[in-house]
DNA sequence: CTTGGATTTAGACTAATTCTATAATTGCCG
DNA sequence: CGGCAATTATAGAATTAGTCTAAATCCAAG
């Protein structure tokens, strides 16, 4: 019973893709299932190894179209905190991130908690390193 | 005459590198004495053009070697504004950048220039992206 | 001068990402 | 329903920034 109900975070995310304008191609739905299954930063690598092991087949090549057309249609954001990965962020509300260089995870930080960081009081077992801002501009095009 | 005003920018440079805890070898001379001449944000294959073309001869991994030292030292800071490259600026205080997506540039910002581009008070030509903060730590080593 | 540790080098290697050419799907229209 | 044009997915080759390696070189100190 109440088959109207089954499915619907998935149908929910269907409507979501289709929405921004892109096909809900089955490779697609099963990476923004995964993606937005919860708050979490990825690898593309990373993302490629989950939706492979728990659902449909996908090939990498997919998991980076997919991936960069998420992002260009601001669905994900993505981070560059290290010059040898990307993450993508499934959160693009705007918000900061804690980057720990040592371990190489990254985790989402408000306003307080910058300001805390830079009043030098760190959490245990920690040092700051730095802060980076970057303000990104793209040309404004005229069409 | 006044001989000993010659290369005093130079001998300037070898002291700052000397001062750090490092060798000033004719290579990382001449890679400082490039960096520094100018605040630039300048990528590692970007360094090694303008070496090799104007000074002497250095390897591609000489130039990594050099700017990890560098930036290891506190002598340059490496900036991700993009998965494709690192960029290594010479200025070490505390700012923003500006980097336009488009162009693939990156210029300096101080605080007032960031509120004028979070308040959409963009200046010609160029649109609102995004602003990245990214505060990054290392885990603290008790030594 | 000799010697040992530090540095430089060329080129092999790695890993993330993109490209390419082909195959498979898909929505759509009659 | 059946077929077509366009879109998307795929494997694997290609690219590219950066690292590693092993050998050669340099240089300061005795």
């Amino acid at each position: 019973m109440s088959s109207v109900l089954v499915n619907n975070k998935a149908e929910e995310i269907r409507q979501y893709l289709v929405s921004v304008g892109v096909y809900a191609t089955p490779q697609r739905q099963a990476i923004a299932e995964m993606l937005f299954s919860r708050h979490q930063h990825l690898t593309a690598d990373q993302v490629y190894e989950e939706v492979s092991k728990s659902a449909k087949r996908v090939s990498r090549a997919t998991v980076y179209n997919t991936l960069n057309l998420f992002a260009q249609k601001g669905l994900v954001r993505e981070i560059f905190v290290d010059a040898s990965r990307t993450f993508y962020d499934s959160n693009t509300s705007s918000h900061y991130h804690l980057y720990n260089i040592d371990a190489g995870n990254l985790i989402d930080m408000d306003d307080k908690d910058v300001a805390r960081y830079i009043s030098r009081n760190m959490p245990e077992g920690v040092v700051l390193e730095g802060i980076d801002v970057v303000v990104r501009v793209r040309n404004l095009v005229i069409s």
